[in-house]
DNA sequence: CGTGTTTGACCAGCGC
DNA sequence: GCGCTGGTCAAACACG
């Protein structure tokens, strides 16, 4: 990484947005998002519920994931190359082929198999910042914990989550600004190809009753920055499940939220979009449930 | 006992 | 080539 910091990885699409896209992203670190948290749904000025659940019948949630992965990824781990088109070779693969062939050794590190896995090959990032006192922030997934490292010029580690699901590669960091830390950082790579589970308990075996609120422990205003998050992911994740190519092939100017907003520089990997979501919007019924449950996962 | 966390070691990329 | 740093692994451990 030589001296850049995690920082300045941090990029978002921002000429693209619109008034309320760039107010959201704004306010996803801003006093007036941790004291007056707003749903998205008022920023963007989403359709009514009614109306995405006509278009989701007609639409199914998670064909074009499916496909996608079929047709682009064979006999390997069917997620994340569903994402890029053509070089992001998986986490999981790496991690699941590591296994395997990593077992002869009593060493405790012998060497790994090939790690072909260059930054470059990863999957698109996607990352955003809350301000609150909670770390590690409910999104609905279930995350493992693989890694915490201490992180130069910040007094915070950063800790590294991976999605618990079979073949699901998606990767999390999660670290405070060191600059502000009330703000979390939270980063995502490549994106689930499964529903999450709080938001189709039924498909995971979670009981289809819906779960209280963690009231004691979470105040509301947490409760609503955590079903922000949701809601924020599952767009993303609806973005690429519509159009991975043009996601991966983007190419916008970006700023970094943790700069002035001026700063202005050229980004091709990581970029935010929301307006092209919702020219498709056939796919949001995810976030209704999320709204409803916002529990933890353990 | 299954699941998740901790933590030290290892590896790769990058700048000098 | 060397050292620094970020990212990952996996044994040991904790917990319900």
């Amino acid at each position: 990484m030589g001296n850049s910091t995690f920082l300045d990885e941090f990029r978002f699409s921002f000429e693209t947005l619109s008034d309320g896209e760039k107010r959201f992203l704004d306010m996803l670190g801003s006093e007036e998002m941790y004291n007056q948290p707003t749903s998205i749904y008022d920023l963007f000025q989403l359709p009514s519920v009614e109306v995405l659940q006509q278009q989701q019948q007609q639409q199914p949630l998670v064909s074009a994931v499916a496909e996608t992965s079929e047709v682009v990824n064979d006999a390997e781990t069917p997620n994340s190359s569903s994402i890029c088109t053509s070089s992001t070779h998986d986490a999981v693969k790496d991690d699941q082929q590591s296994k395997r062939s990593t077992h002869v050794g009593k060493n405790k590190k012998m060497l790994k198999p090939e790690k072909k896995i260059t930054k470059k090959q990863r999957g698109p990032r996607f990352a955003f910042m809350t301000k609150t006192d909670i770390d590690h922030l409910d999104d609905g997934y279930r995350w493992r914990k693989y890694g915490q490292k201490a992180v130069k010029n910040s007094p915070f580690p950063r800790s590294y989550y991976r999605c618990t699901s079979p073949s699901c590669g998606v990767l999390k960091r999660v670290e405070r600004s060191s600059t502000d830390p009330s703000i979390v950082v939270t980063t995502y790579e490549s994106n689930h190809n499964h529903l999450c589970p709080v938001a189709h308990p039924g498909l995971y075996g979670i009981s289809p009753e819906p779960r209280p609120f963690r009231g004691d422990a979470l105040s509301t205003q947490q409760q609503l920055q955590q079903q922000n998050i949701q809601q924020l992911l599952q767009l993303q994740q609806q973005r690429y499940t519509i159009s991975p190519a043009t996601f991966s092939n983007s190419r916008a100017t970006s700023y970094s939220p943790l700069d002035v907003p001026n700063h202005v520089f050229e980004e091709t990997q990581l970029s935010f979009s929301p307006s092209f979501l919702f020219r498709d919007q056939g796919l949001l019924e995810d976030m209704v449930s999320s709204q409803m449950q916002s529990e933890e996962k353990k």
